[in-house]
DNA sequence: GTCTATACTAGGATAGAC
DNA sequence: GTCTATCCTAGTATAGAC
């Protein structure tokens, strides 16, 4: 009954419909009216939500960002005191994610690339996203005891965004299969330098 | 004084307007009075060259997927005889492009996020030209007598596309300073399997 | 009072007429 | 080159249903 969880509540599903929307057609496509048709409320709800379609892309964007928390989370609990297997495993996770039907590529870069100005709070976060991705790598190859932490990460993230690219264009005929093995060999080679 | 001629300086005049405009912009962000405003011309000799803004889009597009052939023949000239090395040659050409200042992207990547639409002529092009890489890449290896010259080109076109990321989002603080020494132990690797 | 539905403003786009 | 027709967008305001 409380007006908090309801407004929560539409929140979240107006940012559901803008998420199935935009991650499908690109930010620029999709119109306020197209959002407000799919989740069958009227303007004045998501004008009172979103104030403008600015705060909007910025929500949605900040949901996505929470992905790789997430994903971090999940393979610490799969393979607990294995930062070299969790490493693994965000590549794996990434492979899973690019060869859905119908990917069309991180939101983060799409959003990225769809708002070039730099000062623009969307562009911040998506770069503030791929630094977090970034870290993250640079620090589990530390703990996994590489001799260049930030050498792996480097190398690993090119992994990553390539997946990305590779998954949204070419899907499973790209290069999305082999990256998981590529990545396998890549991080034996930073822990064990001299074999 | 051949119409003719002057016809293809105007049509390539206006290609270069818009090839500046559409990659520092974006696409969408870029409307065609802005190109008739900075080329100088009137909208009927723009209208006149390219009857729709999507005639103009692919033109753009059909001009930039010329940059890999290029590509091969620069390294073909520089390393004759040396598959290996115009592989190598091919990775650094693109991390010195994507590390230059104000680079947002491979063009073909963000044209194809910004026409989800697969029947789009703009779009088919996108895919076409990650697929002529791809091949191309593919018979360097085979060239350059690696074993498995689908999986080396493989793992080359992740670095490529994860470049095309990574200057695009974080420029020279980005994976792409790191991407060629990686490209030489991942070629390395491939055609001298066991060591 | 809270919601939907609709009409409206204002601006910018493509495209074409002259 | 200018001017116009048509359309689509974001966003606001109003009217009426429950």
């Amino acid at each position: 009954m409380s007006p908090r969880k309801r407004d929560l509540e539409v929140r979240e599903g107006i940012l559901d419909v803008a998420t199935r929307l935009f991650d499908g057609h690109g930010i620029h496509a999709v119109g306020m009216q197209q959002i407000i048709d799919e989740f069958g409320c009227g303007k004045a709800m998501l004008y009172r939500e979103f104030p403008t379609k600015d705060d909007l892309v910025v929500a949605y964007l900040e949901r996505y960002t929470r992905t790789f928390a997430r994903v971090r989370e999940l393979v610490a609990e799969q393979r607990p005191g294995d930062p070299a297997g969790q490493l693994i495993m965000i590549i794996s996770w990434t492979a899973e994610e690019v060869m859905a039907p119908g990917y069309r590529g991180c939101p983060a870069h799409n959003t990225h690339a769809e708002f070039p100005d730099p000062d623009h709070p969307a562009h911040v976060l998506s770069v503030a996203y791929y630094d977090e991705i970034h870290d993250g790598l640079i620090d589990l190859a530390k703990q996994a005891g590489a001799a260049d932490p930030r050498g792996l990460a480097d190398r690993l993230m090119l992994i990553i965004d390539g997946l990305n690219v590779s998954g949204a264009i070419r899907g499973r005929a790209g290069a999305a299969p082999a990256a998981v093995a590529f990545a396998e060999e890549v991080i034996q080679h930073a822990l064990r330098p001299r074999t």
